[in-house]
DNA sequence: CGACCTGTTGATTCTGCTCAATCAACGTGG
DNA sequence: CCACGTTGATTGAGCAGAATCAACAGGTCG
């Protein structure tokens, strides 16, 4: 067993390898390539099956009743997602920029379970790390926070991507795109950041960062 | 085998039926009482234990750097709670109203797997149902969906409890319990609730409710 | 009864949403 | 190659709504 799944022990695991572990006891499956926009799962399709992000990125979607839409979740490169409870899913999912996406089979293999626990509980503290960042005040705090969570999700250096549009990350945080916007200006007015071009986010102060997170 | 663990099935498991089985599979262990206010886990104690609330409510916590609390979960009778990855609790656990807490130890059990499983997709959901909260624009229509929270959760018929007070609820919705108090106005104005007593809340008109969360 | 705590209500400030204009990047077709 | 349309991003002005500050009512407990 690659992974301690016993919650009352370490779980700092690896996705990585629980991935690899999965792909390997399943059937091989072909990586299916989703362009932009393309929906990968609907809104009230049966659920039961679990996808890796091979690359690209990967949101995980809501529609309110009166046609606002919540971004429950991004999905990177290595990545699970699918993760849900009932035989229906009650989000949808959509490739943001082109992602490569293979289908996980895991039915039969009870020994697996484990591993599926470990999974659930990644996608569990991704939930938890979601309500800190929107139960924020400002948008200055919850912008910064993202840019935070970005940093420790993707990059290492200075540089991080923002791969997804503003529309997206104001409707992950709750906000409007203009105001996302208007939050970047202050992060760039108050030194913390530089932005060379939309998708791509320098850290110039990683310190004032997490101080204007809150 | 009480319940179905596996994602791909149907798993509107009764967690109650998990809850007694891993019970009957532990180690008795007596019930502890938590007055009012009451730790029952602190940001940073070694984390790895379950907890069943018997009565009464606890509430998930943090403290942002600024010294403002986000709530991160309420939990009422039945309900499990402590599970957390990591070594380290990342939330502290304090008693609402007086709670009676029974500690669950399941380590060595491996059989009991699934039944976790089962028990974080439990999380998950509720995680996700805050989310969903969190994300609503108005304050109004956050009340409203924390009222339809609580109706599905506690209640059966027209009246349903709010045990915790309005701060916390302010705390849970990222508002201020002043803002809180006047939502409540609203909802009572609009003839959707009655409000017989602080703690207590009438639904006069379910649709109406449903309609102001959005 | 008085002190205190919670909750409600009011007045003001301020943040973020709405509406709108501008700009840059890109693709298309003449 | 350039005019045109489209899309995404930024910025501005005005406004609605929530936070803040403050006063007051109701309940509880000493």
């Amino acid at each position: 067993m690659l992974v301690d799944t016993g919650f009352h022990h370490d779980v700092t695991f690896n996705s990585q390898a629980i991935v690899a572990h999965l792909l390997d006891a399943g059937q091989p499956s072909a990586t299916t390539f989703h362009p932009e926009g393309a929906i990968i799962y609907a809104d009230g399709d049966r659920a039961g099956r679990l996808y890796v992000v091979e690359f690209g990125v990967v949101r995980i979607c809501r529609l309110t009743s009166d046609g606002r839409r919540q971004i429950h979740a991004f999905h990177f490169a290595g990545e699970v997602f699918g993760f849900e409870t009932g035989t229906e899913h009650q989000f949808y999912a959509e490739s943001v920029n082109g992602a490569g996406v293979r289908s996980l089979r895991t039915s039969g293999s009870e020994a697996l379970t484990s591993n599926l626990l470990a999974l659930a509980l990644n996608g569990l503290v991704k939930a938890q790390q979601h309500q800190l960042v929107l139960g924020r005040r400002s948008a200055t705090e919850k912008v910064a926070g993202f840019i935070l969570d970005m940093i420790e999700r993707l990059g290492g250096d200075d540089i991080v991507g923002l791969p997804m549009q503003r529309n997206d990350i104001a409707d992950y945080l709750g906000l409007t795109f203009e105001t996302v916007s208007r939050a970047l200006r202050v992060l760039r007015e108050e030194g913390a950041v530089r932005v060379p071009t939309v998708h791509q986010i320098e850290i110039l102060d990683l310190d004032k960062l997490h101080e204007l997170a809150g």
